[in-house]
DNA sequence: ATGTCGATTCCCT
DNA sequence: GGGAATCGACATA
């Protein structure tokens, strides 16, 4: 496990470029990571912030695993980060299709029956909908993302790390609001709407 | 036991 | 750009 895995607060932008690949059923959909927001231990707009609970336990885990929770009927996931204990977590908050991208659309039109077939960068650049892209279930919280044999069929491969990235505050919250704790890279059109990039 | 509040998304103006 | 939807987890008047 590389240091960088003990901050959130670095590790949320070095997870930009990385890549998360789902198999099910023998078919592979990849995504490359393209927005993240990192949440510190005493960070009043974590989930852990209030100490242990039944819904975050996973985030006390060891790192490279996943934190899967539920919010507005849809799920978000996150790595969690630090040493096992601390309550850190990086949320992915939007991916790039690179493969499996028909399967993609699929599943999302399937999560959202109701309303038209999402399209275009509506497919994945939002954290809810990522994890209906990629079939992200609340089975995966907890889960080993690093380990190939991962049994859920959910894995994080490290890339290098990019050179163009931009922060800003994070989005949706209501305590901590003013930390640049949002990271995205420059230009990428699959970055969530709804934040100005700052240069 | 019950009331509050979202780490969101979609649809509307 | 704003508001409704909508329900589970969490905290507690």
């Amino acid at each position: 496990m590389e240091r960088w895995w003990h901050d959130a607060g670095i590790a949320a932008p070095r997870l930009i470029g990385c890549e998360l690949v789902r198999t099910l059923r023998g078919r592979v959909r990849r995504g490359r990571i393209v927005e993240t927001e990192a949440y510190l231990p005493d960070d009043p707009a974590s989930h852990s912030f209030r100490g242990l609970t039944e819904r975050n336990r996973a985030m006390f885990g060891p790192p490279a695993t996943a934190y899967v929770y539920r919010i507005h009927q849809v799920l978000c996931f996150n790595v969690v980060t630090g040493p096992r204990g601390q309550g850190e977590a990086v949320l992915i908050r939007a991916v790039q299709p690179l493969e499996g991208e028909d399967l993609m659309a699929r599943a999302r039109a399937a999560a959202t029956q109701g309303s038209r077939p999402p399209s275009g960068f509506g497919l994945t650049n939002g954290p809810g909908k990522l994890c209906q892209a990629l079939s992200i279930t609340p089975r995966h919280d907890g889960q080993a993302l690093l380990d190939p044999d991962a049994a859920p069929g959910l894995r994080l491969e490290i890339r290098p790390a990019v050179a163009e990235i931009r922060t800003s505050p994070r989005i949706g919250i209501s305590k901590g609001v003013e930390l640049p704790l949002r990271f995205f890279e420059a230009g990428n059109p699959w970055v969530s709407p709804g934040r100005p990039s700052a240069p």
